[in-house]
DNA sequence: TGCAAAATAGCACGGTCGTACTATTTTGCT
DNA sequence: AGCAAAATAGTACGACCGTGCTATTTTGCA
């Protein structure tokens, strides 16, 4: 493989604790700094792609060292599934809890998602390649991957609904169309900007987004109502 | 691998004739036998999780025959690429041609790729995993498919573009941004249908397209103008 | 400081992969 | 029918894979 290495300067280090106050013991430790390496590697190669040996030899340990914290290979696949989860949590979904219900909040979901997926599309999307890696391979890695998804597109569609309830989407609106078309402007954003490596994709997917929001929302809606 | 196994009933046969009238030399016979089934298992399990191993056993052949044919595996993937960008023009691209320029051949455009993406709901779509799986991996691989993909996408602008001059699209309506979302959302429904298995996938994808229409197109065109 | 327990390493096995290299069979023309 | 050429099979090699087993090292508490 001619990839270009992870810097271990991003790796969590030895002096982390519990909220608890008392110290991690050495074992959880390196495990989380393994599955945070894992992560970044996934991005990369897949999650079917992901080696022990490549992410044991990335750690600076042995194959079995790696190993001996998972058991197999796809319990470490879902512990990755589950960290990429908890920042994808943490860097689109609780920020824009901060805006307030309805249009604001919609569109403080897009603009995080959007965020993230412009970094992505240098290094990957572990719920877009998940996808077509496990698309009918049936089993629990497909079911953890297939559930944090379900579980973010069912935020995105609540926050339709509100907008809907707020007025700041017309009352004809089909929720679960809007959420569908938001979704699809991510998927092809993706596609063309990492794929194809189209320029203006980004510009294409915001304002794909806008016009959904002028085609389904009521006229006049400042985004922060005083 | 617990995957179904294909039939030999597709397989072309042995009194397969080139145009000229003389029949094919036995060897190349077999080897578009061989790249049928390829595509065929490369739909399911992707162009990299196609081996020749695999193959092999499919085409009731030992490795090395099968192999002799490409003299690479790179080889073998590009002549999957080929094969079935063939058939995706077959089925999709030349009948809309005989639909009226415009707004009917965009639409029969449409239809036809959405057709197709009904069937591959089931089996799989080698532009879309190849897509992430050749992301950032360079190579002739990627070239050959990124090289299809943006020929059809092309096609589909073309027909847009055709669309507006016909004055079936009002004038200021943008034709990369109208392709990149019907791009969106056969992604879309790809993903939701094949991967998260949402039903009423197929409905949205079609009901984002009226709209994309309704929303860019000029009011009352009919799609066979008498 | 010592000692059980936890963490890591070392090694081996069976499997699959792509692909050389050589042998055998099949083809198609004279 | 015979014979060169083409097609296919057979075999082997080195690489990497996940994982089981056993040693060694490191940790953290008494």
């Amino acid at each position: 493989m001619s990839l270009p290495v992870f810097s271990d300067s991003s790796l969590p280090v030895a002096e982390a604790e519990r909220p608890g106050g008392r110290p991690m013991p050495k074992g959880q430790q390196t495990k989380q700094a393994i599955v945070h390496a894992a992560v970044g590697l996934s991005t990369q190669v897949g999650l079917e792609g992901l080696s022990i040996g490549s992410l044991a030899e990335l750690m600076h340990m042995s194959k079995s060292g790696v190993f001996a914290h998972f058991g197999s290979r796809e319990e470490l696949q879902i512990s990755v599934i589950r960290e990429y989860f908890a920042t994808f949590e943490q860097e689109v979904f609780y920020p824009a809890l901060q805006a307030p219900k309805g249009l604001p909040r919609l569109r403080a979901l897009f603009d995080n998602w959007m965020k993230r997926v412009a970094v992505e599309i240098q290094s990957g999307c572990i719920f877009i390649s998940g996808a077509v890696e496990f698309d009918d391979r049936p089993g629990p890695v497909r079911e953890a991957l297939a559930n944090s998804v379900q579980t973010w597109l069912h935020a995105l569609y609540r926050a339709v609904v509100q907008a809907k309830q707020c007025g700041h989407l017309s009352a004809d609106a089909d929720e679960q169309q809007v959420a569908f078309e938001i979704h699809a402007l991510i998927l092809a954003l993706h596609y063309e900007a990492r794929f194809l490596k189209n320029p203006g994709s980004l510009a294409r997917a915001n304002r794909g987004f806008d016009d959904i929001l002028a085609r389904y929302g009521v006229p006049s809606v400042p985004d922060f109502p005083a």
